[in-house]
DNA sequence: TCAAAAATAGGACGAGCATCCTAATATGTC
DNA sequence: GACATATTAGGATGCTCGTCCTATTTTTGA
């Protein structure tokens, strides 16, 4: 962290605190005191708090990005890559308890406030969502794999958003795992009576 | 809505902005200026912010109760009761999609703000939460009857998340007509394969 | 080495905020 | 009809906010 940029900083520490305190809570002073610098050398950096907002979603995507493509470049089976996204949730329950989905939450947040840059913050989930599709594509499941992937999100937002409410890790794991066994069956019996309203349709690949 | 009182008139006016624009970003000038009303005439109903929120929050709770007592009055079956909360997406589908769910976004934006109220807005969340698992007892699924409440529970909040990210109706109605199948099995085979790690039962009741 | 540029500090600004106060008006009660 | 009480109006206060400005210091490059 000692080998970054000031921008950087500034950049890194609003992330942080836009995910854990929100995005209007957070002011200028709150991220310049949390790196002991002063709002006019701020103000030299980033001229208004949107542009900050605008740094911190393309970080986000960046380090998404490459999260994604490790997890393809491991040469794994998309079943096991699709495991790893679910398995964010539990890496990452303790923060999911304190502040819940960093992606959803700020969604919501930017769509409340009818703020432009929901559709910046927006694809972020749909980088996830592309993702999750390809994966279910190659699962052999091309007529559904949009559907698919829009359902593991929600899954995953959902139980974000009541881990976070109710201050649950055990329920992140206990939902976890109910969805990790939906995915196993998913790949299964493809044609079953599973995931309900998507067309009939027998592996192809 | 004329026949009010001054002091519910703001009550149900705080409700709706909070929905809209969110607790923290609604000012005491949003709400007079709404209903035309003075911040003086205002601050002599209710000295603090927090004191809105609390009686917003005792109003949700007031209505959500009332919702609930009548599903049960009306003697439907267990299956069907949970079909309506299930519906709730679908019914509400357009402010969904603007603001996404009521209750999920207070709750995800009290816990930023840290704020003290959140427990009694989680008393909404437990609120449906106990009702659905009253329903799923009902159904005779005794055994992990909190837990498929919690689930219905987690799917309703992210289809909600994701619709108002997405600004996508059909999403909501796409994910209920499969939650609605998945419910329909629920009920069929109760020991089978379905909502994996619950354990084995053969419906009692 | 020295001027140009980048970085930092810190104060000033107008606006909006929650809160508080006092004065005017309405309402109800004896 | 008069008086206590409830209601309304609107201004005052002190604070924080985002933004802007001007000095000072540091770094850079020829």
């Amino acid at each position: 962290m000692s080998n970054l940029t000031t921008r950087e900083l500034i950049v890194e520490t609003a992330d942080q605190l836009f995910y854990q305190q929100g995005f209007e809570h957070t002011s200028f002073s709150h991220i310049a005191g949390a790196i002991s610098i002063s709002r006019g050398n701020f103000y030299h950096h980033f001229k208004t708090k949107d542009e900050i907002l605008d740094a911190v979603i393309r970080l986000r995507l960046a380090k998404t990005q490459k999260m994604l493509d490790q997890w393809e470049a491991e040469g794994k089976h998309p079943r096991e890559r699709i495991q790893s996204f679910i398995q964010i949730l539990v890496m990452n329950k303790k923060d999911i308890k304190r502040y819940g989905c960093p992606v959803g939450t700020l969604c919501s947040e930017l769509a409340k406030l009818n703020h432009g840059s929901l559709v910046d913050a927006n694809a972020l989930l749909t980088l996830f969502r592309t993702w999750l599709r390809k994966q279910f594509v190659l699962l052999g499941r091309e007529a559904d794999a949009d559907q698919l992937a829009m359902h593991v999100l929600a899954f995953s937002q959902g139980v974000a958003t009541l881990a976070n409410a109710f201050k649950d890790e055990k329920f992140i794991k206990n939902e976890v795992n109910q969805m990790l066994d939906w995915l196993k069956r998913c790949e299964e019996n493809m044609s079953s009576s599973e995931s309900a309203s998507a067309p009939e349709l027998t592996g192809e690949r």
